[in-house]
DNA sequence: TGTACTGTAATAATAAAAGTTACAGAAATG
DNA sequence: CATTTCTGTAACTTTTATTATTACAGTACA
């Protein structure tokens, strides 16, 4: 429904728990997608300092903080910038009430949604997932 | 970033609070899309029990219950089947400790951020967006 | 029987997401 | 200091999802 960033950002960063240091290469094979895709979700999170990254021979990516302290709600935010509900890109008609209000309607829902999903989110943390493994 | 069929859904149940029997041409006019996209998502929310529809002449669409009594919940539910947040069409790397594991992961993750998403919409109805037109 | 609707299938157009190729630049290391 | 192995990013292609359109059968009313 969502886009897949969320889940695989929460795979590098819980493989990244159990092992600092790993390659764009090796984390894509994990997942099973492409390396670029990996390089690219690690500089959204390295932007949202949630991981540091070293270039360079023998370099790869390292958590710049406890698994403890990076919740989902820290990867929902680093991931995602757009509301979590779309109006149509269309514009509704603004000669009726409806059409005229649907955009801050809309804006409230997300704004309600999002609180509510952050809170949730931010109840997980990172660690939670290595010490599953 | 989550597809638009919610708001159109949140637009056309409320439109009906207001007024019964409209058509889809009008609905789709005030929302500014195809009528036939229209038609569909009302056929969705007939099938959750939110709208009734009475084809042939001077028909249209009609709420099944007192706008009060339908929250986003209830749309929310009628609207998406799938999980909120994907995972990769790829199977993850089943020799890797982490991709045998990241579809439960990801299974619980959505569970919890469903049930806060659902808990929250639940307590917004189609009445408050009515009462504000 | 004509008109104005819904329901739905089939298809086309558009947009978003995922994947790929290519290559410049950084750091380690022989 | 050249080679190797990495990251960072841009440009582009492919694939998938969403949205739009066309077409028409069926229903109900007048």
């Amino acid at each position: 429904m969502i886009n897949g960033r969320f889940a695989i950002s929460i795979h590098i960063l819980t493989l990244l728990s159990m092992e600092e240091g790993l390659s764009s290469d090796y984390i894509a094979s994990s997942i099973n997608i492409n390396p670029v895709l990996v390089r690219k979700e690690v500089s959204r999170l390295r932007k949202a300092g949630l991981v540091d990254t070293k270039e360079g021979k023998n370099g790869g990516a390292f958590l710049s903080c406890s698994p403890r302290k990076i919740t989902l709600a820290d990867v929902y935010k680093a991931t995602y910038e757009k509301p979590l509900f779309n109006h149509s890109k269309n514009e509704p008609n603004p000669r009726c009430p409806m059409g005229k209000r649907i955009g801050e309607i809309m804006d409230e829902v997300n704004e309600a949604a999002e609180a509510a999903l952050l809170k949730k989110l931010s109840g997980i943390s990172i660690e939670k997932f290595r010490s599953q493994l």
